[in-house]
DNA sequence: TTAGGGTTAG
């Protein structure tokens, strides 16, 4: 800040000077652009006087300022200053000059410093003194309404609405727009076409403003032909009737007949103005509409539009919308005053794009050329460290949005807990979400879904739960808490849901479909999740990509093949995650050709550059079926560094295999790419101990306890009406345990006249048999199955679900009991499901 | 006070 040199004297001059001479000079906020360069540079060096003299309250020791009235015109002033400054801190000031003089707040005053709050986006406050004072302008009502229904308290804004009109205030046409705007959003048709009977009652039926805004209420409840009555009946149609109508219409779909009247307008002889161009190309970036868009870029260049940064700015956000991220750069690096919306919309079509580092870029290139990253930025910026699970990047954005105060920002808020949460962190999301004096239903949908998808499902359902007491959840909290149920296989839960949904009318929105499908394959209902993946009557990417996984997961590779050619058939052309689905489908089937012929169709056809899940899909799936060198030789390829995911899929091919001195070698990356993950250290012990390498298997204990690694200790659960029984690996915890040890006994009999022998190999215990054998049968898998013999009437499929892979000697004592005692196990570990019946399990030794 | 950029869903 400018600080001033001055002495008593000139303070008092100065302070005289404000008040005789600045006053009457001061230009509105709406005069202030309209002024010539010279006079904005005098009122700008004014407001930084003005600025100083509040911060600094010079006149505080001189008596002649010390006069009430003029402190009060002075506080007038400075209202008006800060509406330009639009400085909170400043306004504060003001506040505190007002409170420690014991100036009385009247209807001038307070109308100033709701105007003045309001301006710094100190809603709070601003309504505080706005209920204080007796308040018949209804400009300031307008203002509030507006205000509310800005930050999407559209009730707040209606209920200020009927506030006035018990007060008498007499209504105006901005009165009606802003209330309209409302009804648009949260209100039903009904309402609207009452307040439509009232403003005409009040004479307002031709008045062009409310008009409009009723125009547009129409057209944003699909209402295409009212709207299009209203207009036909206008007296004097002005540019704006024109604009909402070709908005109107291309927002509902139909943006041919947006196009048409705009091309009836031009016959017509109106100009088209900025913002008919702005508002037919946001329309055709809503609606993806690259051609029109095109056409309208052509026709406005000829306009000259082009100068107007508004106009190059929606120009670029609609082509990078319709996804030509080149095309958008062209238009960007074309305006030579690159504004913070330029700036962000790039910001926006990158990350849009999945270029996350390209987002990063264009942010710091904005912040090194002195542009101030705003809300939207943030936003945007946010998502893009989202994407790519940027932790720390995100952290640092989270430091700069502290400094700025721009938590107050829901939009900001929920980006952040969203970022969070996408990088994993979800106590970090937690703490935003915690700290949030005011939520949205984002905000519950955002943690909801990303505790589901971090693997916290008690902690979404918890969740749900509090929420149903604080708001009404919508579609999207449904397609967020589907995936925790789906996660636990409580299919109870999932059905309670399903329920929910169907009540509430949410079963049409097809991410809520989606989800549905994807809940019941996850609980083991692959049946009526196929029925209800027929029943979605426009299937999207999303609908077949969860249908072919879902194939593949439940070992039906060629169910899952068709139905990712039944997709392209349909003309939905693939994505990388739609070919993860299907070469994790093979990879789970053994199809070795299959999966080699969609790893090419990805590359060459579809021109999708492999990702690391693509090819752990394909290490997977040659190490599976035998090809172990194969399998080493396509990761020494790689054209990107291998992870441990990837190195770990062919140490557990060099387990089915047998292979021990290769997997002594391959374990060595995957130690040194995660050295702390416990379980591969298991994975290699078990190979050891299946090849009876006893000392090597101590080995390896001895190094995981040096390392003060802890086995993830097993852990199944089965749903027996809606209650969820735990099992962990050798425990005896449950009040049935004595039955549940004496009926797994008998059955290990029966398994052995048979014919059947233990395999023992798998228990990781070099001890004597007998003691394997105790170990084998305490198994969490086998508790929990044993429990659902006991628990469930015949006939009735048991649904167990398992931490960790199912071990060789629990999968063979599921397939016994499947033909034993003729019930049909689902046994759903971490990698897939396993279906026995009849002897057989579905996954045919492929797991 | 018709008009440009941003958040949740495999």
């Amino acid at each position: 800040m400018v600080t001033y040199a001055i002495n008593h004297l000139q303070c008092q001059f100065l302070c005289h000077q404000i008040c005789t001479v600045l006053v009457p000079q001061i230009p509105s906020r709406h005069q202030f652009p309209l002024l010539t360069t010279k006079l904005k540079i005098t009122v700008l060096k004014s407001i930084g006087f003005v600025r100083w003299v509040i911060l600094k309250k010079p006149w505080k020791h001189y008596t002649a300022l010390k006069n009430v009235n003029l402190i009060q015109e002075l506080t007038v002033l400075f209202c008006s200053f800060v509406l330009i400054l639009k400085s909170l801190e400043v306004g504060k000031k003001v506040r505190s000059i007002i409170d420690d003089n014991g100036i009385a707040i009247d209807g001038v005053l307070g109308g100033k410093l709701v105007f003045m709050y309001v301006t710094c986006g100190e809603l709070k406050e601003g309504r505080r003194v706005f209920d204080k004072i007796d308040n018949e302008k209804v400009f300031l009502w307008n203002l509030m309404m507006n205000e509310y229904s800005k930050i999407g308290k559209f009730k707040e804004s209606m209920h200020l609405f009927k506030k006035m009109i018990n007060l008498g205030i007499e209504v105006d046409s901005y009165t009606f727009s802003c209330v309209l705007k409302c009804l648009a959003v949260v209100g039903s048709v009904k309402e609207g076409e009452l307040a439509h009977g009232y403003l005409l009652k009040l004479g307002f039926g031709h008045n062009n403003i409310v008009v409009n805004s009723l125009i547009s209420f129409y057209f944003k409840h699909g209402r295409v032909e009212n709207a299009r009555k209203l207009f036909d009946e206008l007296n004097v149609r002005d540019v704006v009737s024109w604009n909402c109508m070709i908005s109107g219409y291309i927002t509902n779909g139909m943006a041919e007949k947006g196009l048409q009247v705009f091309k009836e307008m031009l016959c017509l002889g109106f100009d088209a103005d900025l913002a008919t161009m702005v508002t037919v190309l946001s329309g055709c970036a809503n609606r993806g509409a690259p051609m029109l868009g095109r056409a309208v870029h052509a026709f406005a260049v000829k306009a000259c539009f082009y100068k107007e940064i508004t106009f190059d700015n929606t120009l670029l956000d609609m082509y990078s919308k319709c996804g030509d991220l080149h095309a958008a750069v062209r238009v960007f690096e074309k305006i030579e005053n690159k504004s913070v919306v330029s700036w962000t919309s790039m910001i926006a079509g990158y990350t849009r794009k999945g270029i996350s580092d390209g987002a990063i870029r264009l942010f710091r290139g904005m912040v090194r050329e002195g542009v101030e990253p705003d809300v939207f930025t943030i936003t945007s910026i946010l998502h893009a460290c989202a994407c790519d699970g940027l932790l720390e990047i995100g952290k640092d954005v989270h430091n700069y949005i502290k400094e700025n105060d721009m938590q107050s920002s829901l939009y900001v808020s929920n980006a952040l807990m969203d970022m969070y949460a996408k990088c994993g962190s979800m106590e970090d999301a937690q703490l935003v979400f915690s700290q949030m004096p005011v939520k949205d239903i984002v905000s519950w949908n955002t943690m909801i879904g990303g505790y589901s998808k971090n693997c916290f499902p008690n902690e979404a359902l918890n969740l749900f739960v509090t929420m149903l007491q604080e708001l009404e959840p919508d579609g999207v909290t449904m397609a967020c808490i589907l995936p925790a149920c789906a996660s636990l296989a409580a299919l109870q839960r999932g059905r309670e849901i399903h329920g929910y949904i169907l009540r509430h009318g949410f079963s049409s929105d097809r991410h809520v479909a989606n989800a549905i499908v994807d809940m019941y394959v996850k609980c083991g209902v692959l049946v009526l999740a196929r029925l209800l993946f027929d029943m979605i009557p426009a299937k999207d990417l999303v609908s077949w990509t969860v249908m072919i996984a879902g194939y593949g997961m439940h070992g039906f590779g060629s169910e899952a093949i068709s139905t990712f050619n039944e997709m392209r058939k349909a003309g939905i052309e693939p994505d990388e995650v739609s070919f993860i689905s299907v070469l994790y489908a093979c990879s789970h089937s053994g199809l070795v050709d299959e999966g080699w012929r969609f790893f090419n169709i990805m590359r060459y056809e579809c021109n999708i550059e492999p990702k690391l899940e693509h090819y752990a899909c394909m290490v997977d799936l040659l190490s599976r079926t035998g090809y172990l060198s194969k399998a080493y030789r396509f990761i020494e390829m790689m054209p990107i560094a291998p992870d441990a995911t990837i190195w770990g899929c062919l140490l557990s091919g060099c387990r089915i295999h047998h292979n021990v001195k290769l997997a002594e070698k391959v374990a060595e990356h995957v130690f040194e790419l995660e050295p702390e993950n416990t379980g591969y250290y298991v994975l290699l012990a078990n190979i050891y101990a299946e090849a009876e390498k006893w000392e090597e298997v101590n080995k390896l204990r001895e190094k995981i306890s040096r390392r003060g690694l802890k086995k993830n200790p097993g852990c199944s659960w089965i749903e027996i009406k809606g209650k969820v029984n735990i099992f962990v690996a050798g425990g005896s915890a449950h009040p049935q345990a004595k039955k549940i040890g004496s009926l797994l006994k008998r059955l290990r009999l029966k398994m052995e006249e048979e014919g059947y022998s233990p395999k023992t190999r798998y228990a990781l215990i070099n001890s004597d048999e007998m003691e394997k054998e105790a170990a084998l049968c305490g198994h969490s898998e086998k508790s929990a199955m044993a429990f659902g013999i006991l628990s469930l009437p015949p006939g009735k499929t048991i649904r167990v679900t398992k931490n960790l892979r199912v071990c060789c000697d629990c999968h063979e004592m599921a397939k016994f009991i499947s033909k034993n005692a003729r019930r049909e196990i689902l046994l759903r570990d971490s990698n897939r499901f396993h279906h026995f019946k009849d002897g057989h399990c579905s996954c045919r030794g492929f797991w």
